[in-house]
DNA sequence: ACCTGAACACCGTTCAAGT
DNA sequence: ACCTGAACACCGTTCAAGT
């Protein structure tokens, strides 16, 4: 099972990870110190620089499992849905993700100064997967045709900014104005759908 | 022209405000430090403390700062054009100032613990002047009825999402397939125009 | 290969004191 | 009313030393 690290290596590692992910959770990006990280894994102050070289890569560890994460719900959403859905699906997945965990959330796309090759990686995989759904919903006649990468960097950057201002209160929930993230992306993507192809002249 | 406070003390509380900002645009975040930031506006590492009750209360007016200049900005667009050009113009204001200044763009719209009411009233106006765009768009018949505020909410949500992603690489920005923030908002208002009230059965 | 304890430089904040 | 210098607690990181 263990190719070169020892199981207790990777426990430890795994422990110092969900450990920066709890303290975030609790307390926000500044409750995330070294020394709390090691003390709720139960280990020195200073142990996680034998797994990460510094406190950012520790937190970009972090941000990769939460993409990871995000890439298995899509995977084990139901797939007997016709595809438009199974694209409202994803994104509603993506805005309860935000919504649960804020901090997470910022975290996974905040500022990196130094390009963790996990991250990133993680990243494009996360997008492969909405491109993927995107392309389907097309192939079904349920989105406009035209390029998908595009129209996937449409929807998710409409969710991604529903849930950020949300997170800052610049949402104006209430009042009969007050639109949360889901009813947004429920608003574009009814917007898309109206636009599909007609197959046989079938009234939008 | 002073009120209560001596000039002496605006012109402080002025200078620290513009060398926190000079320091987040050539350093990021954590190259603003109130010893830092003292140093720069001449005065000693705790004077900061005479004008703000704390560090975030001082970014807190860096970011009201901001808000106000983006109003100011959209105050001062070109009043000639139609209604859907100027809410185009507003949007594509918002992009170039994130991507000119993404320090003071995340900190603006940061997590802020403690709530400042200067920086939630200039929100305020802010989010006011874009409803405003919106429902002069509306009357024009340049974009679909229905709730201003709602409609704000998606388009600022599509380009804050846009602009955030787009700092953070997540926008696969080579290729075909690459959408910059500006293009995405073109996408959706394009969408939103062709969907608008049909005065003679202009077809659409 | 992994972990520890001491140490260093740095930061936000407080406080007594000055004008 | 505004500012200063010293001090405190805390943090990321480094290093010598242990198994």
């Amino acid at each position: 099972m263990t190719t070169r690290t020892t199981r207790a290596a990777r426990d430890t590692r795994n422990l110092l990870i969900a450990a920066a992910a709890d303290l975030l959770d609790q307390g926000g990006p500044e409750a995330v110190t070294l020394r709390d990280v090691g003390k709720r894994a139960g280990v020195s102050h200073n142990a996680p620089y034998k797994h990460f070289a510094n406190k950012e890569e520790l937190l970009a560890a972090v941000a990769s499992r939460e993409l990871a994460g995000q890439v298995q719900a899509v995977a084990g959403l139901d797939r007997t849905h016709r595809p438009i859905e199974l694209l409202r699906q994803t994104m509603h997945g993506y805005i309860d993700w935000a919504q649960r965990y804020p901090a997470r959330f910022r975290l996974t796309f905040g500022a990196w100064k130094q390009e963790s090759g996990e991250l990133g990686a993680a990243a494009t995989a996360a997008r492969g997967k909405l491109i993927a759904t995107v392309k389907a919903a097309q192939k079904a006649g349920e989105l406009p045709s035209g390029n998908a990468e595009r129209l996937a960097s449409l929807i998710l950057s409409l969710a991604h900014g529903a849930c950020d201002l949300a997170l800052g209160g610049h949402l104006s929930k209430e009042g009969k104005g007050g639109a949360d993230p889901d009813m947004l992306v429920n608003d574009l993507i009814d917007l898309l759908h109206a636009r599909r192809p007609k197959k046989r002249g079938k009234s939008a």
